[in-house]
DNA sequence: CGGATGTGCAACCTTTGGGTAGCGCATCCG
DNA sequence: CGGATGCGCTACCCAAAGGTTGCACATCCG
């Protein structure tokens, strides 16, 4: 049964938009400066207003990023919560792992003991 | 010049790696069990023994996962050390984004506040 | 009003990624 | 020895991802 966080299921969209490297540099500029549109991130990019956009969208999709309208333009800020949750379910792994780690040293301590 | 953590800078292998749900299951089987081999983690999945050994390589080449050869079979397990970095960089990246939020909000209540 | 400026959308192209099938080679074991 | 068993490698297939171009539409401002 086990109510508590046993089962931390894998962020499978944060995951996803996180692997792109570009959508990484978008991401990290939104999180050192503020909010900024398509337009002006594609300037500092090797790619088009249209790509930045589609990527904007998979991060939108991940919840790591929030659509603003002003006017005629469409400012976008981050929002790096969802980042929490892919954190947990790492950590999870790795206490998992490392449990197994100790069982396997306990045993080969045991056998040959001290 | 800031001889600090300043530049985190993001393991792309790794974030590839974690990006297919294929991947993440058999990272997460080896970190759960043991040590296991491309056709008995095949069994247990809707792919064939070829797939699973590329997904393997994948891993492989990120650091998760390291294998060692008995006999005719090969035997991998996991090494989840490349989470950490991973985690690090994720960790570097919201520490900014709050560090901007604090901002924000200090500006708003100066302005309009107490 | 009318020209900039900023987006949205659709069609299209090319590369990569996940997957399979087939074969050759090493290894184990009756 | 000789048949299973396990792997590696290659060729090949198909769908999806990343990118571009082109154009229509809304909004701002002189």
């Amino acid at each position: 049964m086990t109510r508590t966080t046993e089962g931390e299921q894998a962020p499978d969209d944060v995951l996803v938009a996180l692997a792109d490297p570009i959508r990484r540099e978008v991401l990290a500029a939104l999180a050192r400066e503020g909010g900024a549109t398509s337009t002006s991130l594609a300037a500092s990019l090797p790619i088009t207003r249209q790509a930045v956009a589609k990527h904007l969208a998979v991060l939108d999709r991940a919840g790591l990023v929030r659509a603003h309208r002003a006017g005629r333009e469409v400012r976008y800020e981050a929002d790096l919560q969802p980042l929490r949750r892919t954190m947990r379910w790492m950590d999870t792994l790795t206490t998992q792992w490392e449990h197994r780690l100790n069982a396997i040293k306990d045993l080969a301590e045991g056998a040959t003991g001290p």
